[in-house]
DNA sequence: GACTGTGTGTGATATTTGTCACTTCATATA
DNA sequence: TATATGAAGTGACAAATATCACACACAGTC
């Protein structure tokens, strides 16, 4: 028993514009799902079936290496579709996505998905802004990780975590610490090291997987000074 | 006297999709212009007041440091818009463009863009493709350039302007061993070693701006192995 | 309880790369 | 022609960071 996309509170913005046959077209050419922490949702270089939709729970975008050295590219919050670049850009999925925690999601048909976007201008612009902010948040991470050095990164990545993902100085995150690493593109050692100086200095809080910002000002200092 | 958009070479896949009285539209809502090399077309930070269409030339995008030390984004071919990610995930502009040579541009009227979206899903399908595709190339410049060290980044980028901005294994770049390197996120002297090294094993050929690749496989394998 | 695998912390060391200082070269200008 | 000026090449050195090696903690399994 499918709950209606109508009345659904995880839906998207750009669903949300929809009127009401269109969204019994949606309706008729989605399906839910879900995954356990860990499981792989789909893999870099796929042929993309259908379209994900993440409605709840948390999901790790990252690049298989050839030296079995994963990138990580990002976390991806829930009410968010799942490599639309990839989907519009090209003809192959160009990331792989694992649930960090237990995920339900929608499936929804690619060509539905297209005919909606090609017949509703306003679900078009919708789906357009959401990609626009997704990329300039990349850009600027990205840009910010390649311009610092150590410290600035872990201090970033922090501030990422708390302000962008999980809303909050406190939080759990599933990531090892050298997954963290490469989300900044440094070492395990490296982040460790950053981790108890900033630790030592009273800045954080941290066991393992929990995390807590105690001086955020102070990050965010040291993010800017590099 | 200004060129009609229905009969002009130069005109986006997107405004090919529009009809007769879009193309009008359109046409009442644009102007043209000019640069000349090195000017700045508009400064990241300002008001986004209309689209700037870039017919021919080629953009520098670029951020400008705090320490009067900018970093380069990426190079912008002709027939592109300039900063769509801004306007549609932001207010102001994310980014500065420079002139790399004489260009001829676009200029549209924001609203009158915003509503040919959001009136003609075709339309708006095309702009999404070009913001995607666009997102694409820019992870992965980004992506590569985080994971690998100096010689393979220097290869990367000389792939980068053979492959995708001139399609040429032979070209004229204005810019500097120091704009490279803020290009990749690396040092002028360490660029100039680079493409010193290169040029004494025989892979390339340069003298100041210009460069011609003897051995694009070589460049491949030193982007390849990092 | 012993064993195993995985994640983590830590010091020593090697490598990479940026920085500094200086030279050379090309171009523009008086 | 002389002379600034900015870009490019180069060697020496310092700084940052990866790598290596090892120890430890913890969870699951026999």
């Amino acid at each position: 028993m499918k709950e209606s996309c109508a009345i659904c509170k995880d839906r998207s913005c750009a669903v949300s514009i929809l009127n009401d046959s269109e969204l019994e077209l949606l309706e008729q050419n989605c399906s839910e799902g879900m995954f356990r922490k860990d499981e792989i949702i789909f893999h870099q270089g796929s042929i993309i079936s259908h379209i994900v939709y993440v409605r709840t729970g948390l999901v790790l975008e990252y690049l298989k290496g050839n030296s079995g050295r994963n990138q990580i590219i990002q976390i991806v919050k829930n009410r968010s579709y799942l490599g639309l670049p990839s989907l519009f850009g090209d003809r192959v999925n160009n990331y792989s996505y694992k649930a960090l925690e237990a995920l339900t999601v929608c499936y929804i048909d690619i060509n539905t998905f297209k005919n909606l976007i090609k017949t509703n201008g306003n679900f078009a612009y919708e789906i357009l802004v959401s990609v626009c902010q997704d990329s300039l948040n990349s850009h600027h991470r990205f840009l910010n990780i390649n311009a610092k050095q150590t410290f600035g990164k872990v201090a970033d990545a922090l501030l990422y975590f708390a302000r962008v993902i999980f809303e909050n100085n406190t939080f759990e995150l599933s990531l090892t610490r050298s997954d963290i690493g490469a989300l900044i593109g440094i070492s395990r050692e490296s982040t460790t090291r950053a981790l108890n100086k900033f630790q030592t200095e009273g800045i954080i809080r941290t066991t393992s997987s929990k995390f807590e910002i105690l001086k955020p000002h102070m990050l965010q200092k040291i993010s800017e000074s590099g």
